[in-house]
DNA sequence: CGCTTTTGACCAGCGC
DNA sequence: GCGCTGGTCAAAAGCG
């Protein structure tokens, strides 16, 4: 579950839209995605919650066994540095015009405990639970960083529980009642 | 021109 | 068997 505006998050890979159906759940429809890459079969869902217009649930079905796409629509700049390099190409951080490190700095913890629920395949052998966001050379935490734009600030019932959110999800921080 | 989105139709599973 | 619901297909349209 992501709190976020836009119904389509952008995970990293290229997701085409093959279907969408109303749910009888919801009244917002549900969106069918499946990844363009050849060989992949991974599917995903997304719905908005029908408690919380503002919460997308998006349901992964399948694992990616490949890296993020080379062609990218350079809404994530996703693009190897390998692949880039047609012109001596410029670091990663030429595609994130935002400074990055204002949304990380703003709810690290936060969309730490949400990507490791909403992207299950993150969770490759090289990339352990207590994934170092502080490295440069990996394109997980780039990708991750970005996608957290699409959360707009939370309200004020937001609180930064700090390392408390690795543990307990925001989800069941925000729900808790506030002490009288 | 190639890719993506839209959208109605089709199909399968399930409960009554 | 019938109706409902969820998931997928495929043609048409849109966009860069």
């Amino acid at each position: 579950m992501t709190k976020s505006e836009v119904d389509h998050l952008d995970d990293g890979y290229r997701w085409r839209k093959y279907g969408q159906k109303a749910v009888k759940n919801s009244p917002f429809p549900r969106s069918y995605y499946r990844c363009t890459s050849p060989s992949c079969g991974v599917k995903k869902r997304v719905e908005r919650s029908s408690g919380d217009p503002t919460t997308v649930v998006t349901t992964y079905e399948g694992t990616h066994m490949h890296p993020t796409p080379l062609t990218s629509r350079g809404s994530l700049g996703l693009v190897p540095e390998s692949s880039a390099s047609s012109g001596s190409g410029p670091g990663p951080s030429s595609f994130f015009p935002a400074p990055m490190s204002q949304y990380h700095h703003q709810q690290p913890q936060q969309f730490q405990q949400q990507q490791l629920q909403l992207l299950p395949f993150f969770r490759v052998p090289t990339a352990p639970a207590s994934l170092h966001f502080n490295t440069p050379s990996s394109s997980f935490a780039h990708m991750i960083v970005q996608e957290s734009s699409y959360c707009p600030p939370p309200p004020s019932s937001f609180v930064d529980n700090g390392l408390l959110e690795d543990i307990v999800p925001s989800e069941m921080l925000i729900k808790e009642p506030k002490k009288e």
